[in-house]
DNA sequence: AAGTGGTCTAGACCACGGA
DNA sequence: CCGTGGTCTAGACCACTTC
């Protein structure tokens, strides 16, 4: 382990014990290095790594001290649906239920940044596990960001992995919420009327420009999001 | 601006721009170092900062590339109820509705690593937003861990804050879905029955121990989890 | 004003793992 | 084997902020 890590470790230790609790000062890098027996950026690399974990806050001249509030931050990997179904043994397909190229609704085109009639793409999509409606597709993509995207045959690739493997995006938000399903997402799904879902909606930029829009619908009870954090 | 950064900038603009495609090989550190006339560790730097951004993946010998797969990830952070209530402008106040401390169930039992009749502390509480239900908390707090939970007044201080403020984690674990809400529950947050609401389940651990296990259930029309990723 | 963290250099050693 | 990234040193300058 390399010695940052080591270091690191140590640190977290002493926060975890109960050494240095919640407020604590943290003696500054000069005086840990001096204890380590290395030089101070090497604690510099361990002292981010306790900030960047959210354990540790440091100011200029202030010093560090133990994190107060330690709201709990986790790294959200929202599965693409054909890994997360046949991991775990399933059979994936999916189907295009619609295709159009027309002017999007106000609220994607605000972010797509288009004038009112420009068009952009609209793709529909259902996806199965092993034969059972798993998710809904809803997205809209950018042509005027991605015209490639008018020439490819989403019912060969799914837009999903398409995009993923041709679109690097540098910002993403996504809204997660629960809902009842609508009369159409309850057919789809093959729920009954007012089912609870499970939505994720999520927009994806590159640079100043939005790509794609998407609403995924998924049924409560086969849905569910897990997240892991820490060393 | 510092070097690093303006560096991690340009070599960004390159793989969203398309001049290097996902899967297309990025010069080595030296070379990059030559070219924008810094030394190689500032290139690492920057580097890094897109490999944890999921954008590069690196392999000792085989070099960098532009990722193949950028699976979406976020940053979710699961606010503490009382932030969000008045970070819009609500008045916050609770309720604990029972505190027991008796065995858990099974599930609990085992993470907490309890032998079958060692007890631990269950605490149900109601939190409002202006009056309005608006969450239920259902936590079990392993007294192995933390015994001094067992002479803290909840009543005064949610346990939720007591938590962040006393006990750092080092890892957690959560899990997201829809449900409807069982009968208890809607009576509890006054919505109608079978009503779908969004729900939380989060473990924390300090070292081998977990700490906390909890259940937020929340109704689905006045809860979203919005997050928010890149630089 | 002065202490603290943020960053950078120039050079070095080494582990890993693909060729 | 040997090129690549991972890490570390010793020293330095600087920005920020609080004392």
């Amino acid at each position: 382990m390399a010695k940052y890590q080591e270091i690191r470790e140590v640190l977290l230790e002493r926060i975890t014990d109960g050494t240095w609790t919640p407020g604590t000062a943290i003696p500054n890098e000069a005086v840990l290095a001096e204890e380590f027996g290395v030089t101070r950026p090497t604690i510099n690399r361990a002292m981010r790594d306790l900030v960047d974990g959210g354990l540790v806050e440091r100011r200029r001249r202030a010093g560090s001290r133990v994190a107060l509030r330690r709201t709990p931050d986790a790294v959200l990997r929202i599965p693409v649906v054909r890994d997360e179904i046949e991991g775990r043994g399933g059979t994936y397909s999916h189907l295009v239920i619609s295709r159009d190229i027309t002017p999007p609704p106000p609220s994607v085109r605000a972010v797509f940044g288009l004038s009112p009639r420009q068009p952009a793409l609209w793709l529909r999509s259902l996806h199965f596990d092993s034969g059972r409606p798993h998710q809904i597709e809803d997205r809209w993509i950018n042509l005027e960001a991605r015209p490639e995207a008018r020439d490819v045959d989403f019912a060969v690739v799914s837009a999903n992995e398409w995009l993923v493997r041709h679109v690097p995006y540098t910002r993403a938000e996504q809204v997660l919420y629960a809902a009842s399903a609508s009369g159409d997402e309850a057919d789809l799904l093959r729920l009954p009327a007012a089912a609870p879902v499970f939505v994720i909606e999520r927009t994806t930029w590159t640079g100043e420009r939005s790509n794609t829009q998407v609403r995924l619908v998924n049924p409560a009870e086969s849905f569910r999001l897990v997240t892991r954090d820490g060393w």
